[in-house]
DNA sequence: TACAATTACCAAAACGTTTTGGAAAGAACC
DNA sequence: GGTTCTTTCCAAAACGTTTTGGTAATTGTA
């Protein structure tokens, strides 16, 4: 049985309210009376109960994370990073971080619910933002709060963070230019993900400064895994005029697109050039290595999590939509440093 | 505010023990009432504060997981896959997940302490278990559910599931042998893991079966990442007498290692072996794609959650020890189905 | 010395459930 | 008609905190 605060006033003879206020750093009490207090209570090992806490402070200390509803089972480095952000952040701040998996949007709209309704969560971090997002339109109006990787175009003010890769993606093509690649082509994600569209646009808008060509043709949607980057990346590689630069959504459709290039029996960096987004540490160890747009993945999430904690706090943002400028790694998957084999 | 069962009951004058009552199923309410409370309650849109029923009954209806403390940022697919597990299966038995990322020892300790003195969880599932592992004769003492994967030494009885490879290393050495390898190495993880102990022993045990060399100072301790695979593979290619085929511990370390091997101009597959263990789905696209020795870590995650929840309702358990065979996937890093490059 | 202000403490209420120990009303039995 | 079961409900206690609204004792002020 844990030791309760009643426990610890039977033994120094005080009332439970002195206890919790001592502990508490209220101005009430004596200051020998607090350190009497707390030294009690650190050599009794109490703990609060936190049930008891939260039903009385009306504040439950989580912060809630849901993976979003996949089809296929996912292994992205990217999640690992971003929940480990998010973790230690909540731990500095003597928060919880309550994580769920939703397998099917319906299982993903009564994990919302049930963790709104029930005061499992203060408040919640979303990412992988659709352009419409329910998610989104549904916290706005619990007002609960809530801060977000990308932004959805729901009129529903919230802080997030967003990543700008138009300079980026603006120094890759005229990268690629120099290196001699001519045909561009994307392969992304679900086209309602922000990221999908954002992208995309980007890649569009450099295309026509550095003067690349880009074919809508060559756009296509994959899952964001490994299988899905290779199963597209086969399908344009083998179409009739394929591109010979592919931009993937992520490091990790980068992955299969690469797999899928040395099938073809391509010369990567030469004969295809191949880049991904995000950064993974995975990337580096590719072959060959892989060009990509790195974003620091476990700072977004902590400081995600400060937005929400600040926000709990009643502290004002002062930065409540940042932007983050993605840096561009150039390896060898697109043609830097020929290898040495 | 959300709605009380003080609402419900008021709506439809009873009291709020027969709602409670109601809704839980009990017989001692008149079914015709409990229909009328089931749907009321849905309709006002109720759902129980969590803080309240865990205060009451005990029980906080939550499983923790803490991911071990690491060095290094981590991105392991494996993880992924593991939580993906945890959370599936958990949402199915109305638990939560609560997660915490344990940036060193002590705050690993901690964060345990906190966990199980504060009520916050009412069992955890455990992995990357030591030979001697404090955490589970910490948690031994405090009489909490748990469940791990592999086993320490440690005497304490607990549920766990153990991965047994002394068959699939002895087919995976049979086929390095076939192929033409005499030399094999190994890079692990940090030596007290028990995973690093027994793929070691597996093995060796399977070298001498089989009749290959297996030369000790041809085991390494690298840190579980593909960057530590790399430095470990390259410090191992580039000595005096190197092996020519290297089993790594996990894919992560073999995607390094496959780095290093291409870095040093070497034909994967031909020159030398390299294989790792848990079947990731990128291991299939790596080039050369990654033999491995396949485990299901999503089920394996959904089994211990089993475990927990099943004690955690005071069930036996037919089978408190599980054993796993692994899975060899023969690919082409050891040299089958050659390339048509 | 009387009065006000400050300091240090505490009893009781509250948070929203679940659980305990009945109690009233009707049915069943003799 | 009186007893004993059943059935269906409920009032009150309990879970372990925090918070509210005090009170007694001490100090300061006139």
């Amino acid at each position: 049985m844990p030791i309760t605060i009643h426990e610890v006033a039977k033994r120094l003879n005080l009332s439970i309210t002195t206890i919790s206020r001592a502990l508490d750093g209220y101005s009430d009490v004596a200051e020998d009376t607090r350190q009497l207090v707390i030294r009690t209570a650190r050599e009794m090992g109490y703990t609060p109960n936190r049930a008891a806490r939260q039903l009385r402070r009306k504040k439950s200390e989580t912060i809630g994370f849901i993976l979003p509803a996949i089809t296929q089972r996912i292994a992205k480095p990217f999640f690992m990073e971003f929940i480990a952000g998010l973790g230690d952040e909540l731990t500095v701040h003597g928060y919880d971080l309550l994580v769920a998996n939703a397998t099917t949007e319906q299982n993903e709209r009564d994990l919302y619910q049930r963790w709104v309704d029930s005061r499992k969560v203060d408040g919640l971090i979303l990412n992988r933002v659709s352009i419409n997002d329910w998610r989104i339109r549904f916290l706005g109006e619990q007002n609960i709060p809530f801060a977000t990787l990308e932004r959805s175009s729901d009129e529903v003010e919230y802080p997030s963070i967003q990543v700008d890769g138009s300079e980026g993606y603006l120094q890759l093509t005229s990268h690629l230019r120099e290196m001699g690649f001519k045909q561009l082509g994307f392969i992304g994600g679900p086209e309602e993900l922000v990221n999908h569209a954002n992208r995309l646009a980007w890649i569009k808008q450099a295309a026509d400064r550095v003067g690349l060509a880009f074919d809508p043709a060559h756009t296509l949607s994959a899952d964001l895994t490994s299988t899905g980057g290779y199963l597209a990346a086969k399908k344009t590689l083998t179409s009739p005029h394929p591109p010979d630069a592919i931009l993937c959504i992520d490091d990790e459709t980068a992955f299969g697109a690469l797999h899928a290039a040395h099938e073809q029996g391509l010369v990567i960096g030469q004969q295809v050039g191949i880049a991904g987004f995000d950064g993974t540490p995975e990337s580096l160890h590719t072959e060959p290595s892989l060009t990509t747009l790195d974003i620091p993945v476990y700072d977004i999430a902590k400081e995600l999590v400060l937005m929400v904690v600040k926000t709990l706090a009643g502290e004002a943002l002062t930065e409540p939509h940042k932007k983050i400028i993605p840096a561009l790694l150039v390896r060898e998957s697109t043609g830097n440093q020929r290898k040495v084999k």
